[in-house]
Formats: structure tokens, C-alpha cells, sequence
DNA sequence: GCAGGGATACTAGCGGCGCTAGAATTTTGT
DNA sequence: ACAAAATTCTAGCGCCGCTAGTATCCCTGC
């Protein structure tokens, strides 16, 4: 039965190629470029290979979305995992969700701002997504009234600026001071008792972050 | 020169027709069902008539997009002109603002989520937009560090809670508790020593609000 | 070694999209 | 009444997502 196993792998890396030709094929020119025409194109098959692997278009953005998903959760779960030793593990879950939002533009708009027939809030959430959501609410700390709510709203505020910012809706200056309006206004002490630079401290992280992880694959 | 007039408001009419024509379909089906040609056969003209009051369907929805900005500028205005007698007009100010979003779904999303080439953030930015901003700046209140900056947060987790619960990707349940979060998180007066049932009144207010501003006109 | 048969990929085409050139029609001014 | 000007329409371009039907390839069993 070698021979099926081959067949089969051959089949994934088919898959996978067509998932690396739509992000990229996205991330140079847009979610609106990518056709099927110029997917199958890329490939180096015809239009109908495509409808082998995935229902259509759609289907094929989706699988775009849950790989984010898994990439997000990865990275917000390790931010929020670090309770012992870093005191400020609100800002670090924040500046890891606008990081991935920004290196990652358009796998981001897959994922939160395009129609998708993903479930989001339902039994059939992905599992990875609802690990991301739930390190957003271990982020804001114990003993917090309406846990589930607060993250919900912490999330808007971040998904917020976000796409306002990537739709150039509010200036793409002042990122990092938006963090910090953001994240004193959720953390559980709200008068600054805290150390002053932490705030400038984390500019300078985010900035990095979103500088070196701009590449493409 | 009756007779150029008369054509004139004649033009005007169809302009308006044709602005009605298209929020009433996308309100019925959707942007995506906003097309040229269905535009057309609703108004009774051929598609080349749209061209020459809009450069294309982008033009039509920026215009729409525009009707949006002044409305909701008129509405925050309103609440955010009720300083004195109303003792908490941020809540206020953001109950307005979900409740138009709530009220004009698909004009909401011409004006804050779909590609638009109306400039926000500059000096070409219509002054009806900037004035809803400036109503934001207010209803925080005075003596608030970076101001604007906070206003944009604010701004940025409104339009998250409105965006993620129309795409259902947060419950549409929970909408007035998220309201109570929000609110409370921006107020200046943050450990609650105002009134308890103050949440409860806001509650019915957005939920009254959304129900009756539901006409398509 | 080689024919049959099933899997696989292709060509071609459908209806619909935004948009426009050029023809046809209506309205205007003389 | 008639030519000119403004207006509206017909027809069509290149593109889209998607699919039916055909051709090709490769594995199987003799």
C-alpha cells in the first residue's frame, strides 16, 4: 500500500501549496486578487484541481483562517502561561495579539474581519480558537467580575484597533500609546501604582515584533 | 431658466433615488446583492445612468457611507451636548453610537468596514465625521490624559463589539452587559460609587432604541 | 506485456460581475 | 420645422466563481 501513501502525500503537499499561493498571492496583492484563476495558475493546475481539494474560494480562505487561529493560540497561550515571573502578562497577551495582527495582516482579515462559515461562540468553535479566547480572559487576572464578558470587550477593544488602524480609520502612529490606554484601562489596578516605564519599555517591544516578523511564509 | 432647474431637481431626485435603492437592498440582501444591474432595474433606468451620477458602485456606497457619517454625528452630538441634566453621557454617548450601529447595519459597515476611499484621520476628512469623533473626546470628560488617544480606544472597542457581534463571531446576547463593561472601564470614576441600577435602565434603553429604528425608509 | 477500467486533470462554458463605447433617442434652441 | 446638443440605451469587454463533460494517465489483473 505504499503506492496510496504516496499518492495521499503528494495530495497534501498539493494542499498545502495551494494554502501557501493564497496567503501569499493575499499578502502581495490582497484578498481580492486571489482567484481562482490565478491560484490554479500559480500551482500549475488547472481551475478544477482546486475544487478537489476545498468546497470553493471560501473554503479555501477558511483553511487560511485556522491555521491563524492555531498560530494566535500558540502564541497568546504562551504570553498568558507566563504568570510566574512577568508582573504585566495583560500587556504581553495584548502586544502578542496586535504583534500577530500586524505581521500577519491578511491571515488576520481571514480570520476576523471577512464572511466565514468558521462558528464562532458554538460547540463547533475550533478548539485552538477557543484556547485564544481563553487566554485573553486568564490575561485580565483572577477574581474579576464577568470574566467572559470583560474578555469580550477586551477583545473588541483590540479587534478594534486593529482594523480601524489597518483601514487606515485611525493613524497607524500612536499604536503603542493605544496599547497603553488600552491595557491600564483593563488591568484589574487601574490607578498607575505600577512602575512608570513599563509603558515605554513595551513600545519598544512591539515595535520590534512587528518589524522582524514580516515575512511572507 | 425654469426649465434648468426643473432638470436639475429632477437629477437631485434620481441621485436620491438611487442612494435609497441601494441601502434599501443592501439592507434587504446584503452589499453583495448591490449590484449595477439590479440597481438599475429598481430604479427603472439602465446600469450607464448610475455612471453618471456615481463613478461606480464604490462612489455609490461612499455616498451612502456619507448620509451615515452626518446621522450618527447628529446622534452623538445630541447625547454628547447633554452635559448639564444628564449625569453620565459617556454611557449615553455610546448607547447611541451601538444603537445606530444597530439600527443601520449595512450603512455601519459602508461607513467603518468596508473599503472606502473616504479619508479618515486627515485634513480631507468630511467634517461630519470629525465632529462624531469630537462628540467621543467629550462624552469622556474633561482633564483625561491623552484625550484623543483615548477616544480612538474607546472608538476602537465600540466598533469591536459592533463588528464581531454582527458577523456573530461574539453572542448577540450580552450586548447591554458588554455595554456596563465598556462603560465602566472609561468612565473617569472607576470603583463604582455611582448609582447600582443605572445598568439596568441602559439596558432597556439600546434594546427600545434597536427595535424601533428598524424601518428601512 | 498489455488491454481494461478507474482515478485524475483538462478544456470549455454558464451566468453574473463592474464598467464603457457607440448607437439611438429625446430635448433644446433657433 | 429642423439641426444640434444632451440624454439614455443596447451591446459587449474582460473578469469572476464554479461545473459538466471529455481526455489522459496509471494501476490492476490476466
Amino acid at each position: 500500500m505504499s503506492i496510496a501513501e504516496r499518492k495521499e502525500r503528494q495530495r497534501a503537499e498539493r494542499y498545502e501549496l495551494i494554502l501557501a499561493a493564497a496567503r501569499g498571492l493575499a499578502e502581495a496583492e490582497g484578498w481580492d486578487a486571489v482567484t481562482t484563476r490565478r491560484l490554479a495558475e500559480l500551482i500549475n493546475y488547472s481551475q478544477p484541481v482546486l475544487y478537489s481539494h476545498f468546497k470553493g474560494k471560501a473554503d479555501i480562505m477558511a483553511a487560511v483562517a485556522t491555521r491563524g487561529f492555531e498560530e494566535l493560540a500558540r502564541r497568546l497561550r504562551m504570553e498568558a502561561a507566563n504568570v510566574t515571573g512577568a508582573p504585566d502578562v495583560l500587556r504581553n497577551v495584548c502586544a502578542a495579539y496586535l504583534d500577530f495582527a500586524r505581521s500577519r495582516p491578511v491571515v488576520y482579515e481571514a480570520m476576523f474581519v471577512l464572511p466565514t462559515k468558521i462558528k464562532f461562540a458554538s460547540e463547533e468553535t475550533p478548539p485552538t480558537l477557543r484556547v485564544a479566547f481563553e487566554a485573553l480572559v486568564a490575561a485580565l487576572g483572577p477574581d474579576r467580575e464577568e470574566p467572559v464578558f470583560l474578555a469580550e470587550v477586551l477583545w473588541s477593544a483590540l479587534h478594534g484597533t486593529v482594523v480601524l488602524a489597518q483601514s487606515e480609520r485611525i493613524p497607524a502612529t500612536g499604536a503603542e500609546v493605544r496599547l497603553d490606554v488600552l491595557v491600564r484601562m483593563f488591568s484589574s489596578d487601574r490607578g498607575d501604582g505600577g512602575d512608570g516605564p513599563r509603558a515605554g519599555q513595551s513600545q519598544i517591544r512591539v515595535q520590534v515584533g512587528a518589524a522582524a516578523d514580516n515575512s511572507m511564509e
